[in-house]
DNA sequence: AATAAATGATGGATTTTTCCATGTTAGAAA
DNA sequence: TTTCTAACATGGAAAAATCCATCATTTATT
């Protein structure tokens, strides 16, 4: 069970579905994917837009073609949100959702500008009953958002906030932007919903670092110098 | 999509494979069945032993016929303990590490002595890619407990630490032991690890709830008496 | 361009939580 | 049974994190 060749893909192509027309095909027929393309439609979202709503029926899965997305979790209890992790096409998107039966566990919001491919659950699904390998190839990239998930949670469960508040640069900068310089698509307050803390907090940690010359930031340009600091600081603390 | 009739699984056979057999034969066929019998093993697990290992190749799915499990993780950086979610019979263990390709992400340990089915991922996974219902049924099972531990997650995230135990409690009512009176399986330490706080807080809400009449509790012996107040203190605590 | 609204920034008081020291109890092992 | 170890329990000191008030800056709206 070796889908590595998954993780090559080409990230530049546009129109044409693009890259989930290029993995599908290396497990469905031409023809089954032209019954995806009849019934799915072509989309841009704005940043700030939602495309997949929490709470709301199944119905579609989307493929994330280019720009960024966050999976947005909004508490039943309290107006709190909570950020579960960030995702950078192009990607399936849906995660838990894409597979969990009930109604969408969290919602998914345009952070940059997105071209999203939107997918009849219905159709999906019965080309996944009728191909094994498909269905678990799909279920496997779900699986590493969940990985995603699961080590985020270790973080906010056992570190401290400046320990998270590194994880979560950390992590930008290696599953987001694929680089230490970058022009960050959230704000301090998002920042703080994915390391689950207040926001003085990012700006008090944001500012020490700046100063102890860890990072140089102007704005919402961001550059990491010292990494090494960084990674030392998410582990001990 | 309904597979509604997953739920309604009985408890209480014995042996012979017992409701893993049943679940599986609503798929596939006898034959195949007999397949993953001929790979398998089944094994009694005492209370403390680990039955899968965080790390180790995951070349075995677990069925879980008897007893509860907890998912394990342990951080790399430091010797903290988490405990991701609680399982009781009868469930197909793996969650994330089912389906996930690389090294288990956790490990499952039995917190009660457990009955473990033993399937070759191989024989297993060879009977997913042939057949697409079976493997989303199987992915469907495993995205339930994927929910747990993101409700647990949103716990943790934004709510105190009495909330925290709150939740903890009301979830062992509920998806544990089916009742408000029960024997814990787990130490004060564990409890604590499940809901990500000190011993100290756990065994401090623990008195206090006795006093307030909450709770009564003898022991390792558990008796919810206000539920109301309990959810109550999930919700605004 | 003027105004409003959201974001970014800072310091101190308050609250929450952990850490540490100490002691008791229950259960396992010799 | 005795001894030992792990679990349970409590209180106070120390640390961490949030909350609140205030203000500057940027961005969006009229």
């Amino acid at each position: 069970m070796d889908f590595s060749m998954l993780e090559s893909i080409d990230r530049d192509i546009k129109g044409d579905f693009g890259g989930f027309r290029r993995i599908s095909l290396l497990f469905i027929t031409n023809d089954e994917f032209k019954k995806i393309e009849k019934t799915s439609v072509y989309l841009r979202f704005k940043k700030g837009e939602t495309i997949l709503k929490q709470g709301h029926a199944p119905t579609h899965i989307a493929y994330l073609q280019s720009g960024i997305v966050k999976f947005n979790l909004q508490s039943p209890d309290s107006e709190k949100n909570t950020i579960l992790t960030l995702v950078a096409a192009p990607k399936v998107l849906g995660g838990a959702n894409l597979f969990y039966k009930d109604n969408n566990l969290f919602s998914i919001v345009a952070v940059e500008d997105c071209e999203i491919l939107l997918i009849e659950s219905k159709v999906f699904f019965e080309l996944l009953k009728n191909n094994g390998p498909y269905a678990i190839a799909m279920f496997q990239m779900a699986s590493e958002m969940f990985k995603k998930s699961i080590l985020n949670f270790i973080s906010v469960a056992n570190k401290q906030k400046e320990a998270r508040i590194a994880d979560v640069f950390i992590y930008m900068m290696e599953e987001v932007y694929f680089g230490t310089t970058f022009k960050l698509s959230l704000t301090r307050k998002e920042v703080a919903e994915f390391a689950c803390c207040s926001v003085e907090n990012v700006i008090m940690t944001l500012s020490k670092w700046q100063q102890e010359g860890i990072v140089s930031i102007e704005g919402k340009n961001f550059e990491i110098l010292n990494l090494d600091k960084l990674r030392y600081i998410s582990r001990v603390g």
